[in-house]
DNA sequence: TCTTGCTATGCAACGAGTTGCATAGCAAGC
DNA sequence: GCTTGCTATGCAACTCGTTGCATAGCAAGA
């Protein structure tokens, strides 16, 4: 019961709208993987795992047109195991923030190489700012009217999307700033 | 070539200082953890497999009244190898944040679930809000003033530090407001 | 004297995450 | 007709990170 989170974040997709392994893969590109990353294959296992588990009850649904599919809903058990986990304390999160290694390695390149980190930093950014506009368009499409209070928290764990993209764009031309004026 | 990130933070780490496996762990725990983590068991395992490949070299260090040490040095190798990865496209990050998790979990506790939330959102605000001084109080201590290049890029990603804290304290109000007002 | 804590190093087992590959049917465009 | 791309599922091998444990000497305080 030490790391076993991706459990959890599947969890709480399920409880939110139940679906396939492969709708679910398609979540963590989209909302989840904001705060949660993680490919089919690592899905498919863990999926695999909790019905094992009894977590998890899968319904075949045969398609018309496409492959079978098995849908997954949340059962009784795997709801409260979630509970639980909600009341546990929050872990220290394992930062791993490559970009801030690099620029302290810039100390250690010549002006060349710097000039090439600078071009890095500006692409960074541009994904960033590209990232950002996206969630500013997520948030008037589908939070312009609020009904419920799922909708409110996942507009709240959103806005804080918003925020960290935001101080991250702020940050980098800090940096591009710094490292122009070196 | 893919991952092998710890090495690429402790060759920085070790241009910057040379140290010793036991030194490197303390500085993860303090200044490099703020953008990456790692214990002890990974950096000696990973020294080691640094020292055989050439990048690194120790030096025995005989001391009084201390077990003796082995002082690791960057090689001409293993810097050319760091500036290589500099110019290398920054990797796109693997995001977990588990607060958010339990953020859009809530919907699916009761009351005393939420409250039980809540509690544990201002414990985490209250832990990074003393981390936000202690960055301050580092910025005073280290940056007063600034000499060389080395010292303005890690100021830079101090700010980032601080703005991220700054960022996150006002989100975690914005989160406690919203849980409090379901 | 005994215990706690710090410096200093490391192994072994396990669990989680990544990468590459594989299958299979259907739709849409060239 | 052929290729590309999407839905849908999964295995196998590997690497990375975590956890628990172990050793050993010295310092400081109860």
């Amino acid at each position: 019961m030490r790391g076993m989170a991706l459990e959890h974040a599947i969890l709480v997709s399920l409880l939110e709208q139940p679906g396939s392994g492969y709708e679910l893969a398609r979540r963590f590109e989209r909302s989840i993987g904001r705060f949660w990353t993680a490919t089919h294959q690592q899905i498919y296992r863990v999926l695999k795992r909790m019905e094992a588990d009894g977590w998890v009850t899968a319904e075949e649904i045969g398609q018309d047109g496409r492959p079978d599919k098995r849908s997954f809903s949340v059962t009784e058990p795997g709801r409260s195991l979630l509970v639980e986990w909600l009341r546990a304390p929050v872990q220290p999160e394992a930062v791993r923030h490559e970009l801030a290694v690099k620029i302290r390695g810039a100390a250690f390149t010549d002006a060349a190489g710097r000039a090439a980190l600078i071009g890095e930093v500006e692409r960074y950014r541009a994904e960033h700012e590209a990232l950002l506009a996206r969630y500013l368009n997520g948030e008037k499409r589908d939070f312009a009217e609020i009904n419920d209070d799922g909708q409110r928290l996942q507009h709240v764990v959103l806005r804080g999307g918003i925020a960290y993209e935001r101080m991250l764009l702020d940050w980098l031309d800090d940096v591009l700033g710094t490292l122009r004026a070196l």
